[in-house]
DNA sequence: TAATCATATACAAAAAAACAGATATGTAAA
DNA sequence: TTTACATATCTGTTTTTTTGTATATGATTA
Protein backbone atom coordinates (compact mmCIF):
# COMPACT_ATOMS: atom_id res chain seq x y z
CA UNK A 1 0.00 0.00 0.00
CA UNK A 2 2.41 3.06 -1.40
CA UNK A 3 1.46 6.70 -1.10
CA UNK A 4 0.04 7.63 -4.11
CA UNK A 5 1.47 11.63 -3.85
CA UNK A 6 4.33 11.21 -2.09
CA UNK A 7 6.14 14.77 -3.15
CA UNK A 8 8.41 17.22 -1.48
CA UNK A 9 9.83 15.50 1.81
CA UNK A 10 7.31 16.73 5.03
CA UNK A 11 7.43 20.24 6.00
CA UNK A 12 7.95 20.35 9.51
CA UNK A 13 5.17 20.96 11.29
CA UNK A 14 4.68 22.87 15.09
CA UNK A 15 2.87 20.91 17.47
CA UNK A 16 -0.07 23.57 17.74
CA UNK A 17 -0.05 23.00 13.00
CA UNK A 18 -0.08 19.20 13.48
CA UNK A 19 -2.66 20.13 16.22
CA UNK A 20 -4.71 22.32 13.88
CA UNK A 21 -4.70 19.75 11.23
CA UNK A 22 -6.14 16.91 13.81
CA UNK A 23 -9.17 19.46 15.01
CA UNK A 24 -10.12 20.15 11.45
CA UNK A 25 -10.60 16.40 10.76
CA UNK A 26 -12.22 15.62 14.25
CA UNK A 27 -15.69 16.19 12.58
CA UNK A 28 -17.13 13.18 10.72
CA UNK A 29 -18.72 16.26 8.30
CA UNK A 30 -15.25 17.38 7.31
CA UNK A 31 -14.14 14.20 7.66
CA UNK A 32 -15.94 12.99 4.63
CA UNK A 33 -15.51 15.90 2.43
CA UNK A 34 -12.05 15.43 3.03
CA UNK A 35 -12.05 12.21 1.80
CA UNK A 36 -14.81 12.51 -1.10
CA UNK A 37 -12.51 15.51 -1.99
CA UNK A 38 -9.26 13.26 -2.26
CA UNK A 39 -11.37 10.47 -3.65
CA UNK A 40 -12.27 13.21 -7.00
CA UNK A 41 -9.60 15.05 -6.70
CA UNK A 42 -11.06 18.54 -6.95
CA UNK A 43 -15.22 19.61 -5.74
CA UNK A 44 -16.71 22.21 -5.89
CA UNK A 45 -19.10 23.60 -2.74
CA UNK A 46 -22.33 23.09 -4.49
CA UNK A 47 -21.47 19.39 -5.74
CA UNK A 48 -20.30 18.95 -2.40
CA UNK A 49 -23.86 20.40 -0.77
CA UNK A 50 -25.31 17.85 -2.74
CA UNK A 51 -23.19 14.77 -2.06
CA UNK A 52 -23.71 15.83 1.44
CA UNK A 53 -27.41 16.71 1.45
CA UNK A 54 -26.19 19.53 3.67
CA UNK A 55 -27.22 23.10 3.90
CA UNK A 56 -24.49 25.71 1.55
CA UNK A 57 -23.23 27.81 4.70
CA UNK A 58 -22.69 24.52 6.74
CA UNK A 59 -20.18 22.89 3.87
CA UNK A 60 -18.36 26.29 2.97
CA UNK A 61 -17.64 27.05 6.64
CA UNK A 62 -16.36 23.16 7.08
CA UNK A 63 -14.01 24.34 3.82
CA UNK A 64 -13.01 26.89 5.07
CA UNK A 65 -11.87 25.61 8.40
CA UNK A 66 -10.00 22.54 6.30
CA UNK A 67 -8.60 25.19 4.38
CA UNK A 68 -7.15 27.08 7.29
CA UNK A 69 -5.88 23.93 9.27
CA UNK A 70 -3.70 23.60 5.72
CA UNK A 71 -5.85 20.38 4.75
CA UNK A 72 -7.52 22.10 1.53
CA UNK A 73 -6.50 24.25 -0.91
CA UNK A 74 -9.05 26.44 -3.22
CA UNK A 75 -8.96 27.89 -6.50
CA UNK A 76 -11.16 30.06 -7.84
CA UNK A 77 -13.10 29.46 -11.29
CA UNK A 78 -15.57 32.01 -12.75
CA UNK A 79 -18.57 31.70 -9.82
CA UNK A 80 -17.21 28.47 -8.62
CA UNK A 81 -14.82 27.91 -5.93
CA UNK A 82 -13.02 24.38 -6.21
CA UNK A 83 -11.27 22.34 -3.01
CA UNK A 84 -8.47 20.43 -3.64
CA UNK A 85 -6.42 18.31 -1.21
CA UNK A 86 -3.13 20.40 -0.38
CA UNK A 87 -0.24 18.48 -1.49
CA UNK A 88 1.86 19.66 1.85
CA UNK A 89 0.17 17.76 4.18
CA UNK A 90 1.73 15.53 6.41
CA UNK A 91 2.45 12.17 5.14
CA UNK A 92 0.76 10.64 7.81
CA UNK A 93 -2.15 12.67 6.91
CA UNK A 94 -1.66 10.84 3.40
CA UNK A 95 -1.21 8.04 4.81
CA UNK A 96 -4.19 8.14 6.75
CA UNK A 97 -6.99 9.30 4.34
CA UNK A 98 -5.63 6.30 1.47
CA UNK A 99 -6.07 3.69 4.08
CA UNK A 100 -9.89 5.37 4.86
CA UNK A 101 -10.26 5.44 1.00
CA UNK A 102 -9.60 1.81 0.67
CA UNK A 103 -11.84 0.44 3.87
CA UNK A 104 -14.74 3.52 3.06
CA UNK A 105 -15.28 2.64 -0.11
CA UNK A 106 -19.04 2.01 0.32
CA UNK A 107 -19.68 5.14 2.03
CA UNK A 108 -17.52 7.11 -0.53
CA UNK A 109 -19.38 5.69 -3.65
CA UNK A 110 -22.75 6.65 -2.20
CA UNK A 111 -21.45 10.11 -1.72
CA UNK A 112 -20.18 10.08 -5.58
CA UNK A 113 -23.13 8.04 -7.43
CA UNK A 114 -25.69 11.21 -5.36
CA UNK A 115 -23.60 13.98 -6.95
CA UNK A 116 -23.45 12.27 -10.21
CA UNK A 117 -27.27 12.08 -10.39
CA UNK A 118 -27.58 15.62 -9.61
CA UNK A 119 -26.93 15.70 -13.45
CA UNK A 120 -30.60 16.20 -14.47
CA UNK A 121 -31.93 17.50 -10.98
CA UNK A 122 -32.91 21.97 -10.94
CA UNK A 123 -31.33 24.16 -13.02
CA UNK A 124 -29.01 25.80 -10.57
CA UNK A 125 -27.23 22.40 -9.70
CA UNK A 126 -26.81 20.88 -13.52
CA UNK A 127 -25.22 24.25 -14.65
CA UNK A 128 -22.80 23.99 -11.63
CA UNK A 129 -19.43 23.00 -12.30
CA UNK A 130 -19.24 21.50 -15.69
CA UNK A 131 -16.25 19.07 -15.91
CA UNK A 132 -13.17 20.77 -16.20
CA UNK A 133 -14.93 23.41 -19.22
CA UNK A 134 -13.61 26.56 -18.49
CA UNK B 1 12.59 7.15 9.26
CA UNK B 2 11.12 3.53 10.20
CA UNK B 3 8.30 2.84 12.28
CA UNK B 4 9.37 1.37 15.35
CA UNK B 5 6.70 -0.82 16.51
CA UNK B 6 5.31 -2.19 13.09
CA UNK B 7 4.07 -5.28 14.29
CA UNK B 8 0.68 -6.65 13.05
CA UNK B 9 -1.26 -5.74 10.14
CA UNK B 10 -3.56 -2.74 10.62
CA UNK B 11 -6.53 -3.80 12.14
CA UNK B 12 -9.72 -2.85 9.80
CA UNK B 13 -11.12 0.31 11.53
CA UNK B 14 -14.43 1.28 10.59
CA UNK B 15 -14.88 5.43 9.84
CA UNK B 16 -16.44 5.72 13.56
CA UNK B 17 -13.69 3.87 15.53
CA UNK B 18 -11.13 5.99 13.65
CA UNK B 19 -12.83 9.26 13.92
CA UNK B 20 -12.84 8.70 18.08
CA UNK B 21 -9.34 8.57 17.69
CA UNK B 22 -8.88 11.44 15.64
CA UNK B 23 -10.99 13.23 18.09
CA UNK B 24 -9.49 11.64 20.59
CA UNK B 25 -6.17 13.44 19.96
CA UNK B 26 -7.82 16.87 19.00
CA UNK B 27 -6.84 18.19 22.14
CA UNK B 28 -3.97 19.77 23.20
CA UNK B 29 -3.26 17.70 26.49
CA UNK B 30 -4.56 14.70 25.15
CA UNK B 31 -1.78 14.92 22.35
CA UNK B 32 0.76 15.82 24.70
CA UNK B 33 -0.12 12.82 26.91
CA UNK B 34 0.04 10.60 23.98
CA UNK B 35 3.20 11.45 22.88
CA UNK B 36 4.64 11.56 26.25
CA UNK B 37 3.70 7.68 27.38
CA UNK B 38 4.82 6.75 23.67
CA UNK B 39 8.44 8.51 24.39
CA UNK B 40 8.73 6.68 27.61
CA UNK B 41 6.74 3.31 27.15
CA UNK B 42 5.04 3.36 30.08
CA UNK B 43 3.84 5.58 33.02
CA UNK B 44 1.44 6.02 35.69
CA UNK B 45 -0.89 8.76 36.58
CA UNK B 46 0.72 10.42 39.32
CA UNK B 47 3.88 10.78 36.67
CA UNK B 48 1.88 12.25 34.25
CA UNK B 49 0.17 14.29 36.81
CA UNK B 50 3.93 16.72 37.86
CA UNK B 51 4.93 16.61 34.19
CA UNK B 52 1.85 18.10 32.79
CA UNK B 53 1.08 19.76 36.09
CA UNK B 54 -2.14 19.09 35.63
CA UNK B 55 -4.73 17.76 38.77
CA UNK B 56 -5.46 13.96 38.97
CA UNK B 57 -8.90 14.29 37.46
CA UNK B 58 -8.10 16.21 34.63
CA UNK B 59 -5.29 13.32 33.71
CA UNK B 60 -7.59 10.87 34.54
CA UNK B 61 -10.31 11.60 32.57
CA UNK B 62 -8.14 12.77 29.66
CA UNK B 63 -6.33 9.36 29.70
CA UNK B 64 -9.41 7.30 29.78
CA UNK B 65 -10.86 9.39 26.77
CA UNK B 66 -7.63 7.89 25.06
CA UNK B 67 -8.24 4.75 26.06
CA UNK B 68 -11.61 4.35 25.01
CA UNK B 69 -10.89 5.46 21.80
CA UNK B 70 -8.54 2.83 21.27
CA UNK B 71 -4.90 4.81 21.40
CA UNK B 72 -3.79 3.54 24.65
CA UNK B 73 -3.81 0.35 27.20
CA UNK B 74 -3.56 0.00 30.79
CA UNK B 75 -2.30 -2.20 33.44
CA UNK B 76 -2.95 -2.54 36.96
CA UNK B 77 0.05 -2.93 39.50
CA UNK B 78 -0.66 -2.30 42.90
CA UNK B 79 -2.00 0.43 43.39
CA UNK B 80 -0.85 2.07 40.55
CA UNK B 81 -2.25 2.22 36.44
CA UNK B 82 0.07 2.14 33.98
CA UNK B 83 -0.17 3.42 30.53
CA UNK B 84 0.91 2.21 27.72
CA UNK B 85 0.55 2.80 24.11
CA UNK B 86 -1.80 0.40 22.20
CA UNK B 87 -0.20 -1.71 19.91
CA UNK B 88 -3.59 -1.99 17.65
CA UNK B 89 -3.05 1.68 16.49
CA UNK B 90 -3.83 2.03 12.90
CA UNK B 91 -0.62 2.35 11.00
CA UNK B 92 -1.10 6.10 10.33
CA UNK B 93 -0.99 7.22 13.79
CA UNK B 94 2.11 5.45 14.50
CA UNK B 95 3.49 7.18 11.58
CA UNK B 96 2.18 10.84 13.00
CA UNK B 97 3.56 9.81 16.68
CA UNK B 98 6.78 8.96 15.16
CA UNK B 99 7.28 12.10 13.21
CA UNK B 100 5.76 14.38 16.44
CA UNK B 101 8.35 12.85 18.62
CA UNK B 102 11.14 14.00 16.81
CA UNK B 103 9.87 17.24 15.49
CA UNK B 104 8.58 17.71 19.39
CA UNK B 105 11.84 16.63 21.01
CA UNK B 106 12.52 19.65 23.17
CA UNK B 107 8.78 20.00 24.39
CA UNK B 108 8.92 16.43 25.28
CA UNK B 109 12.01 16.48 27.10
CA UNK B 110 11.20 19.30 29.03
CA UNK B 111 8.26 16.72 30.36
CA UNK B 112 10.29 14.04 30.72
CA UNK B 113 12.97 16.70 33.03
CA UNK B 114 10.25 17.86 34.88
CA UNK B 115 8.69 14.42 35.96
CA UNK B 116 12.30 13.07 36.53
CA UNK B 117 12.98 16.19 38.95
CA UNK B 118 10.07 14.56 41.00
CA UNK B 119 12.63 12.25 42.83
CA UNK B 120 13.06 14.24 45.36
CA UNK B 121 9.81 15.84 46.07
CA UNK B 122 7.07 14.57 48.55
CA UNK B 123 6.57 11.59 49.84
CA UNK B 124 3.74 10.86 47.89
CA UNK B 125 5.11 11.89 44.72
CA UNK B 126 8.11 9.90 45.19
CA UNK B 127 6.74 6.87 46.04
CA UNK B 128 4.80 6.60 42.93
CA UNK B 129 5.35 4.26 40.11
CA UNK B 130 8.96 3.50 41.41
CA UNK B 131 10.82 2.50 38.25
CA UNK B 132 9.25 -0.96 37.12
CA UNK B 133 10.03 -2.38 40.53
CA UNK B 134 6.63 -4.97 41.33
C1' DT C 1 -25.92 48.61 -14.17
C1' DA C 2 -29.41 45.49 -12.57
C1' DA C 3 -30.33 40.81 -11.78
C1' DT C 4 -28.76 36.33 -10.75
C1' DC C 5 -25.92 32.72 -9.19
C1' DA C 6 -22.10 30.60 -6.20
C1' DT C 7 -19.87 31.13 -2.16
C1' DA C 8 -18.50 33.37 2.26
C1' DT C 9 -19.28 35.34 6.60
C1' DA C 10 -21.77 37.48 10.75
C1' DC C 11 -24.67 36.61 14.57
C1' DA C 12 -27.26 34.37 18.08
C1' DA C 13 -28.88 30.02 19.80
C1' DA C 14 -28.05 25.13 20.72
C1' DA C 15 -25.01 21.38 21.56
C1' DA C 16 -20.84 19.41 22.94
C1' DA C 17 -16.58 19.37 25.35
C1' DA C 18 -13.55 20.68 29.14
C1' DC C 19 -13.13 21.92 33.64
C1' DA C 20 -12.75 22.24 38.98
C1' DG C 21 -14.08 20.29 42.97
C1' DA C 22 -16.13 16.67 45.63
C1' DT C 23 -16.71 12.01 46.28
C1' DA C 24 -16.30 7.02 45.23
C1' DT C 25 -13.56 2.83 44.39
C1' DG C 26 -9.93 -0.22 44.85
C1' DT C 27 -5.52 -1.60 46.84
C1' DA C 28 -2.19 -2.00 50.37
C1' DA C 29 -0.19 -1.14 54.75
C1' DA C 30 -0.75 -0.25 59.75
C1' DT D 1 -10.69 -3.17 59.88
C1' DT D 2 -9.12 1.35 59.94
C1' DT D 3 -6.14 4.43 57.47
C1' DA D 4 -3.74 6.08 53.66
C1' DC D 5 -2.79 6.33 48.98
C1' DA D 6 -3.64 6.09 43.76
C1' DT D 7 -6.99 6.47 40.56
C1' DA D 8 -11.78 6.88 38.76
C1' DT D 9 -16.12 8.97 38.37
C1' DC D 10 -19.97 12.27 39.38
C1' DT D 11 -21.93 17.02 39.33
C1' DG D 12 -22.60 21.55 38.19
C1' DT D 13 -20.39 25.21 35.61
C1' DT D 14 -17.70 27.46 32.05
C1' DT D 15 -15.77 27.40 27.46
C1' DT D 16 -15.67 25.92 22.79
C1' DT D 17 -17.77 24.16 18.78
C1' DT D 18 -21.55 23.55 15.76
C1' DT D 19 -25.60 25.08 13.76
C1' DG D 20 -29.45 27.81 11.30
C1' DT D 21 -30.69 32.02 9.49
C1' DA D 22 -29.75 36.14 7.45
C1' DT D 23 -26.80 38.89 4.97
C1' DA D 24 -22.54 40.13 2.39
C1' DT D 25 -19.21 39.45 -1.36
C1' DG D 26 -17.67 38.40 -5.88
C1' DA D 27 -18.47 37.02 -10.50
C1' DT D 28 -21.28 36.44 -14.54
C1' DT D 29 -25.15 37.45 -17.55
C1' DA D 30 -29.02 40.26 -19.23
Amino acid sequence: MSIATESAADTQLTLDQSLDIVKSLADINRLELTLLIDHQGELCVCELETAMQQPQAKISRNLALLRRAGVLTDRRQGKWVHYQLNSDIPAWLKYMLEQLKTSETARITQLVVRMEQMGERPKRLRDCCPGEAS
